[in-house]
RNA sequence: CGCGGGGUGGAGCAGUCUGGUAGCUCGUCAGGCUCAUAACCUGAAGGUCGUUGGUUCAAAUCCAACCCCCGCAACCA
């Protein structure tokens, strides 16, 4: 059955504290999860941390403990995140685990029992040499590196930089250029937005070199089959994740069903691993590359670049506790066009808060929920003939599922949003319109038309912005009494439509406001 | 130097590929409504579309040159 889903975050750094961007990339995967899952596909999500590498060594040494242990405790905060976030993912990997280190070196093997398109070994022992800065751990090439008078190298940061040969594996990537190049010609939604694959096409255009792909400096890493003197290098480490968690090597079961629809979602700055190297791996194992990855942009916080230096990051947990996590999750896909840089503001957030989940969204379903309480004892009225502004208001809320899926399967968040938003704003264009305050006494019975027809909109709505809003709309669906277990697209339309003559429970706001003045602004 | 992104009413953006009445959100102003979370609806003001030149019956849109802004150090999504 095609109708299988599978999405990943990146690992994160164990090293890292989880903020903005973590929880951005999380949420975005989430939504798509979520969507899918309510359009009827079998769905797999997966987030997890990245455990490997020299840092996390120097780290754990530095606080006196084992990295095993460094890697628990952190490996937690990211845990926690999906938690804080209602993140739905279905597995959470740890590249510590026995299941990928299994995986890695099976993935290893395969890739070194094949041979490249030139007919070399895929993977061979070499020496891997160049100017190394121990104070940067990493290597510059000789063009990056400044002389100074009596004649000693310094790297980009001004470190002094030493000549160092290491014996290394390599992968012959080179060799893999004209494969990489052809896979992108034949799937040229490969990667996402546009410009990216462009940049990526443009890099293997130019030429790719052998990478070396295993470290000896140290040990904390996951041993090279036949050969313990070497760990493997963290990016072939961390991408195998993504097979790990289908059982790989073992090749039925998830693997199956779910390899290789697959989307990766990236941060702007690790494309190059995820495109260039990624496919390159599971071509040289002879497997299938991933179906597509997206890369998206990078947030701002008030204007700002966040650092480190600057102390701007922003605490997932700050962000949720004080806007609200329905809002949190709305306001970072709805802001900014996926894929494009943004900027986390006050203003911004409680501009969207206010203006839009609340004004125009909350607010219209509370506006004829009170209705129907206060003048029809609650109950859910059944409507007469339809006029042409009801089938107009229902024709475009039937019409929202097939222009949500395109934009979604673009991951054009924003533009899903969008569309969902103009029948809103319809929705409330129609409630002054129809005006049932004044039907009331003029046509009673029209009245109740209205009344329904805003509730069937309104049920559409919400069923829509599920993945997007997943508390607020549950409670809004409780509103409206519709039965869980009719909140799926497959509910959309007339087949499940509202029925009158049911009780609604009492009315109460699902997106408050957030006060600005009461708010404590910067974390 | 170079590379990438961008310059459209007060702010943020779409439109540029496939030339033809300049559109959206926010903000401002005026009016309406009173069902509603002081929310909602309608209307108005406000732009020589970075500059100059060219092509064309016609250019934000195509061509040429130029000006300005942002990023390109690290960490990171």
């Amino acid at each position: 059955m095609s109708k299988a889903f599978y999405i990943t975050t990146p690992i994160y750094y164990v090293n890292d504290k989880p903020h903005i961007g973590h929880a951005y990339t999380t949420i975005a995967c989430d939504v798509l999860a979520r969507f899918k899952r309510l359009d009827g596909f079998q769905v797999k999500f997966l987030t997890g941390t990245d455990e490997h590498g020299q840092k996390v060594a120097k780290a754990a040494a530095e606080k006196g403990i084992e990295p095993g242990v460094l890697c628990d405790q952190n490996s937690k905060n990211f845990r926690d995140l999906a938690a804080t976030l209602g993140i739905s993912n279905d597995d959470f990997i740890r590249t510590t685990e026995e299941r990928h280190i299994k995986s890695c070196q099976a993935l290893w093997r395969a890739i070194a029992a094949r041979k490249a398109p030139d007919g070399e070994n895929n993977i061979h022992l070499g020496k891997y040499a160049g100017w190394y800065a121990v104070r940067d751990e990493a290597y510059y090439d000789e063009s990056e590196l400044t002389n100074s008078p009596d004649g000693e190298r310094f790297g980009p940061m001004g470190v002094p930089v030493e000549w160092v040969e290491e014996e290394s594996y390599f992968f012959r990537l080179s060799a893999w250029r004209d494969k990489l190049l052809a896979f992108y010609d034949a799937n040229p939604d490969f990667i996402g937005p546009k410009t990216r694959f462009n940049e990526v096409y443009s890099f293997v255009k130019g030429g790719l070199r052998d990478l070396s792909i295993s470290r000896t400096t140290f040990s904390w890493g996951i041993p090279v089959p036949g050969n313990d003197k070497h760990v493997m290098y963290v990016w072939v480490d961390a991408l195998t994740n993504y097979i790990t968690a289908l059982g790989y090597p073992d090749e039925s079961g998830d693997y199956t069903a779910f390899w290789p629809d697959v989307h990766h979602m990236v941060g702007k700055d690790i494309i190059r691993f995820h495109c260039v190297y990624w496919p390159a791996f599971l071509m040289a194992a002879g497997l299938t590359p991933p179906k597509r990855i997206y890369a998206h942009g990078w947030w701002t916080v008030e204007g700002q670049k966040m650092s480190k230096s600057l102390g701007n990051a922003i605490d997932p947990n700050h962000m949720v506790t004080e806007y609200g996590l329905d809002q949190i999750r709305y306001f970072l896909l709805r802001e900014v066009p996926f894929g494009n840089d943004g900027d986390f503001s006050e203003a911004a957030i409680s501009g969207r808060i206010n203006g839009e989940l609340a004004n125009e969204f909350g607010n219209l379903a509370q506006r004829f929920l009170s209705f129907i309480a206060k003048n029809l004892n609650g109950v859910l009225p059944d409507p007469g003939a339809l006029t042409p502004e009801d089938c107009d208001l229902l024709s475009s809320c039937h019409g929202l599922i097939a222009q949500c899926r395109d934009a979604m399967d673009r991951q054009a968040f924003h533009e899903a949003i969008e569309s969902i938003w103009i029948v809103v704003r319809a929705a409330n264009g129609y409630v002054d319109k129809q005006a049932p305050w004044a039907l009331k006494k003029t046509d009673p019975e029209r009245m109740k038309s209205a009344l329904y027809v805003l509730a069937e909109a309104t049920r559409h709505l919400a069923i829509l912005m599920q993945p997007f809003s997943p508390l607020a709309t549950e409670k809004l669906l409780d509103l409206l009494a519709v039965p869980k277990d009719r909140r799926s697209f497959a509910d959309l339309g007339e087949a499940s439509a509202l029925k009158g003559g049911v009780d609604l429970p009492a009315p109460q706001g699902v997106f408050p406001r957030y006060d600005v003045k009461v708010g404590k602004g910067a974390p």
